[in-house]
DNA sequence: AAATTCTCCTGAAGGC
DNA sequence: TGCCTTCAGGAGAATT
């Protein structure tokens, strides 16, 4: 699934292939995705030139000429940059046509989102409450220790919560909290400055480390997309119920905490 | 205000 | 082999 790596990867893949071009055709195959998709995308889009492709958290923002299109890839979106010519696939629901090109979203269980905004993207609903970036200088240790305090959720759902901080999703917050130590379930308002600098330190070194592995595929985005480079990268507990801790060997730990599944060392994370 | 639950969808995996 | 059931998951919306 997309996490802010693959959505870098993303972004940095397709903005030399689409920047300073103006946009064809617009070929929506499906009525909908999180939520319809409006059929003045098809009408407005021909014609204007993009002049910028960014990321916010897990949103691509396309800026237009007149407005932008914001874009999330949902659990299962990917982009592809492919000829024109090639035949959709199954799920593959929206073309934008740059030449004889097109960029092409596939989304086999629609969770992703296309829509356009006429301000400054920034601004839109969708983007305008979210928490800072993690790798900015904005995220850190001292942030997450002053939002955090007299909170009661549990720090897993907290450090998930696009409001605190975009960009960590489940597979990212287990192996954050345990390389750092952190039981998921600890109060987010129970951690101290201390511990709050050393799980910044590893949500940085490992959302970095997942971005450079995922840089690998740059060179054939042209071609079949194929598998994100950064699940080569070995997840410690993610997955990997009753498994040994890689740390001390006693058997990994699962329970759901806010509704998802949650991977740990009992011993290890405290 | 904060916390929790619900919701969208379908491929994958497991059971029989 | 194949049908049926269950589960996962980002994040906004609804509910408590």
């Amino acid at each position: 699934m997309p996490e802010l790596p693959e959505v870098e990867t993303t972004r940095a893949g397709i903005a030399p292939l689409i920047r300073d071009r103006p946009i064809g055709q617009v070929i929506l195959r499906a009525a909908s995705l999180r939520q319809p998709l409006a059929p003045e995308l098809a009408s407005r889009l021909p014609g204007q030139r993009v002049h910028a492709v960014e990321r916010r958290g897990k949103y691509l923002i396309l800026r237009l000429d007149d407005g932008s299109l914001l874009l999330h890839l949902g659990m299962s979106g990917s982009l592809r940059f492919l000829p024109a010519t090639t035949p959709p696939g199954k799920h593959d629901h929206v073309d934008l046509v740059f030449g004889g090109d097109c960029l092409r979203l596939r989304d086999p269980r629609r969770f992703g989102l296309l829509l356009w905004t006429d301000g400054e993207p920034l601004n839109h609903p969708l983007l305008r409450d979210l928490g800072p970036e993690p790798l900015s200088d904005g995220f850190d240790a001292d942030f997450l220790y002053r939002v955090s305090r007299k909170r009661a959720t549990a720090i897993k759902p907290f450090l998930m919560n696009s409001r605190i901080v975009v960009g960590i999703g489940n597979i990212y917050a287990n192996e954050a909290l345990f390389a750092a130590g952190i039981h998921p379930k600890r109060a987010a308002g129970r951690i101290s400055a201390v511990r709050y600098r050393l799980l910044v330190h590893h949500i940085r070194r490992i959302l970095e480390a997942a971005i450079a592995q995922g840089g690998t595929t740059l060179n054939d985005f042209r071609n079949e997309q194929g598998k994100p480079g950064y699940f080569a990268q070995r997840l410690q507990v993610y997955g990997r119920g009753q498994e040994p801790c890689p740390k001390c060997a006693r058997p990994i730990q699962q329970a759901l905490i806010g509704q998802r599944s949650s991977y740990y060392c009992a011993h290890c994370q405290r």
